[in-house]
DNA sequence: AAAGATCTATGCGTATTCTTGTCGTTGAAG
DNA sequence: CTTCAACGACAAGAATACGCATAGATCTTT
């Protein structure tokens, strides 16, 4: 789950970050209204974070232009209390919902859970391969009827693998997905997480869910 | 599929090669404008993928050039959001696509797909000689409702005989699509690989769906 | 300061890739 | 028809690249 946080003011900014970025999400930051469309059209997000009083571009034209171009990721935007009619504006414009400032973290939270769940479309919310289930609005983890402690990274990077199964995902797109803009491609983190993960999901198991294929990527399968 | 990046950032350049390798094309990397040009006038690649702001020569001049020279490789142009114009003087100077960084390496690749597939004149992305089929998209192949395991030169080897299924293709037409730069010319590699394609894809049959002309090189062919 | 999480560095085993050499086939010249 | 050279097939082994595990460095959080 990739979000992107438009907002100039740095405290509010990194203040969100870290928030969603404990809920293990992976978070772009910008600051600039301009590069936030840019961004906004040439990453799929799964979710866009925007504030309204912005430097440069008004957020409400950096809105409506990425949804001409097609981008149907949703939005939430923040505006102060008393613009009122900023936030009509802004759902007509095509935003999902509105946050007004100064707002608690914890809805800001629910919210983006309830956007990004109604935009998977998916009822449940649980992802499942085999006899492994992972819930994104509790963050459990589970296989079989046994509980699994994984850190944020861990946590993001199944999550990402789940939401893919049975697909071949290559560094690059694991590394796009999970870590944030980062195009450092001399590393071995992914490695050593996919053996971070496979230690906690498949102990004592003979096959792994994960599932190396080599001179590409991996997959999760459950089956052989 | 033999495929030129032109870029000058080493980790962008090292990332798209890492994402395009992963999914079996050979990639050269070429982070100098002139001896870009030199190398698209020189290698028939399948697909380039141009940077515009490189230093030394310009990137729209560069593609302006090797059109003029009859080069009709696929061009997909790299641009920053903002330069609206160049991207438009791209398209105008020949190149077929373009994509605005920062990207979605996932977005990348699918268009390297569609444009590969394009200039192949495939229209369904499914390669099928007899009962043999291969699927660019998964990187799956099957002959029958048997499922066969490749590595990744092997793929890409037969992916290319796939490709060009009915004509002869002869062993510098191979390595020039298959290996890249680095490839030393007095070895009988091809050979090689072709023998292992055969003991995967033709086990246990009379006929190789690969065919030898001898002198010449070899055909994919179904009937005899 | 301690604990935990994230990332880097390194060595090792193994799958893949490539090289080398032998042998069988083919086709043309004698 | 035989001989011979060129060519290709294939086996076996060497070199290489890749993924994995482990340990320790670094950065964060409490």
């Amino acid at each position: 789950m990739r979000i992107l946080v438009v907002e100039d003011e740095p405290k509010v900014a990194s203040f969100i970050r870290r928030a969603l970025e404990e809920e293990s999400y992976a978070v772009d930051v910008c600051a600039d209204g301009q590069q936030g469309q840019d961004w906004a059209q040439s990453i799929d997000y799964d979710l866009i974070v925007l504030d309204l009083m912005l430097p440069g571009i008004p957020g409400l034209e950096l809105l409506k232009h990425i949804r001409k171009s097609g981008v149907k990721t949703p939005v939430m935007i923040l505006t102060a209390r008393s613009e009122v009619d900023q936030r009509v504006k802004g759902l007509d414009a095509g935003a999902d919902d509105y946050l007004t400032k100064p707002f608690a973290i914890e809805e800001l939270l629910a919210r983006a859970r309830a956007l990004l769940r109604r935009a998977g479309g998916v009822p449940t919310g649980v992802l499942e391969v085999g006899d492994l289930v992972l819930n994104p609005v509790t963050r459990e983890v589970t296989r079989g009827d046994q509980r699994i402690e994984l850190t944020t990274k861990e946590y993001a990077l199944l999550e990402y693998l789940m939401r893919n199964a049975g697909r071949v995902l290559t560094r690059p797109m694991i590394t796009e997905h999970v870590w944030d803009l980062d195009f450092d491609t001399f590393t071995n983190v992914i490695d050593v997480y996919i053996s971070y993960l496979r230690n906690k999901i498949d102990k004592g198991r003979e096959q792994s869910l994960i599932q190396t294929v080599r001179g590409s990527g991996y997959v999760m399968r459950a089956d052989v």
